[in-house]
DNA sequence: CACCAGGCAAGTA
DNA sequence: TACTTGCATGGT
């Protein structure tokens, strides 16, 4: 067993101590959970549900509804989220893939192994690496991991990577520590924006950080 | 007022 | 490959 993937284990236990289980993700369906994947890219959630909000009041929360409407409409309808424009495009680049392809079909579409599944979703324009891996885990429900910007800042604050660790080199090695279970990577990944949201802001330095399973020096504890 | 938020694509060197 | 820029609203 590695350093790297003995502090990986120890900070999945030490979150679900401290917070407990949190049941991601916070959407009613499938289709609202990758609505929501492509509008919080780089933007605060509470944003997020307000674009969500508008959409669920025009019955919009579904894949043939939204691919009957009119990008322009369904931009206006997502402004609360920031970059509309781009983001009206790129669920519209979503929703058009899927129902050419599959006929408006998710589960069609999610009857596939989770790294083909991967690699349609990154061919869609709009959606990278971390919306892919979230549809993957938390639509799909197929064991990948998530690393976003709260992932990559919390092992960067307790130095289990340095500053060059790209997305792949910290996806490996959050996969190479854990069993590919996708009830463990759910729920890790929705502790650490959990944690992170609270105690691992850019400004909030680590001294509220309820994550102490060792030093900041890299030590163990 | 400045800074930040659960990214991504396109352009440049 | 590595770095830069545009995209935009709303909360702190």
């Amino acid at each position: 067993m590695t350093r790297s993937a003995t502090l990986i284990r120890q900070i999945y236990d030490a979150l679900l101590e401290r917070f407990g289980p949190q049941n991601w993700w916070p959407a009613q369906s499938a289709t609202e959970m990758m609505i929501g994947a492509i509008l919080t890219q780089n933007t605060a959630w509470k944003n997020v549900e307000q674009a969500l909000a508008n959409l669920r009041r025009e019955g919009l929360l579904d894949l043939r509804a939204l691919h009957q409407t009119p990008v322009e409409t369904l931009a206006q309808l997502i402004r609360p989220a920031g970059y509309y424009n781009i983001k009206a495009r790129r669920l519209m680049n979503l929703i058009d893939f899927i129902c050419t392809r599959y006929d408006c079909d998710l589960d069609a579409f999610f009857d596939q192994p989770a790294h083909t599944l991967r690699e349609e979703l990154l061919s869609i324009s709009g959606v990278g690496r971390e919306t892919a891996d979230s549809i993957v885990l938390y639509a799909a429900k197929k064991p990948t991991f998530v690393v976003d910007a709260y992932t990559a800042r919390i092992l960067r604050r307790h130095f289990v990577i340095d500053e060059t660790a790209d997305y792949e080199e910290i996806k490996d090695l959050f996969e190479s520590a854990l069993p590919a279970d996708e009830p463990l990577f759910n729920e890790y990944h929705a502790l650490i924006v959990m944690c992170a949201k609270g105690y691992c802001r850019p400004r909030a330095l680590c001294e509220h950080c309820p994550l102490n399973v060792f030093d900041h020096d890299g030590a163990l504890r």
